[in-house]
DNA sequence: ATCGATTGACTACACTCGTAGACGAAGGTA
DNA sequence: TACCTTCGTCTACGAGTGTAGTCAATCGAT
């Protein structure tokens, strides 16, 4: 049950509105991503049908959610990506991350408390 | 210029052996993924053709070599799955891994020294 | 010289993904 | 009532992916 890169752009607006129709979700994306409103309405039809969405009927239209909570999604891909990439090590990712300044002086502080935490 | 998942198995073995053949390749992954000689021939081709391997004539057979280092992979990949899933945070990817259990004792112990690191 | 094994080249095919058009029903408006 | 707008359904299409068959050349062994 795999959510696509585009499908992942759909996820972000329904995770920040639950309970939009499709016309809201295109609205939602203008200016960040140049769909058709088909284009739209295709990718929330292909997350109904993968499960990752729901859609409730309103009138004429449907309100879609996600089923899939954001926080879930995000710690599925982080550790398929780990153990594909990294065969499920995670220390040798935080070092790339690191090496290509991906890190910033407070994400070193913030996973500095994370270490304190996880090491109780 | 994308490695696909089945790529990256074949990418690895070349990581691991630089300079073997099509047949070396299909050994080395016997066990592992059940593919037929054509099959690591067409990955082998694909990635040539993308620029991640070279392909030097050895006879009537080719000697493939990786391009793209492992490094030069891991962090690209590690650098946009992050921006992808992250929006380029690091930190909450750890803290994920962290509450799937996918840091070991040694995980953590090795993150913490690699944060000593970081902070100088 | 012949024949089987090895290897590359070409081709294929179903499926996914990104992107979207066409068409029809329903609801509002003149 | 005759349209136009809105929204869903169905369909499509090219590129990419996973997986592999077929054919032909070559090389080593008989």
């Amino acid at each position: 049950m795999q959510v696509t890169d585009a499908e992942l752009d759909v996820m972000r607006v329904l995770w920040a509105n639950p309970g939009v129709s499709a016309a809201d979700v295109h609205t939602a994306l203008e200016g960040q991503k140049d769909w058709s409103r088909q284009t739209v309405k295709t990718l929330l039809t292909r997350l109904c049908e993968k499960g990752a969405v729901s859609a409730e009927a309103d009138g004429r239209k449907f309100l879609y959610t996600a089923q899939i909570s954001q926080d879930d999604y995000e710690t599925g891909a982080a550790k398929s990506f780990v153990d594909k990439v990294f065969s499920g090590r995670a220390a040798p990712l935080v070092a790339h991350l690191a090496d290509s300044r991906g890190l910033t002086e407070d994400d070193i502080a913030e996973l500095e408390s994370l270490i304190e935490r996880l090491k109780s």
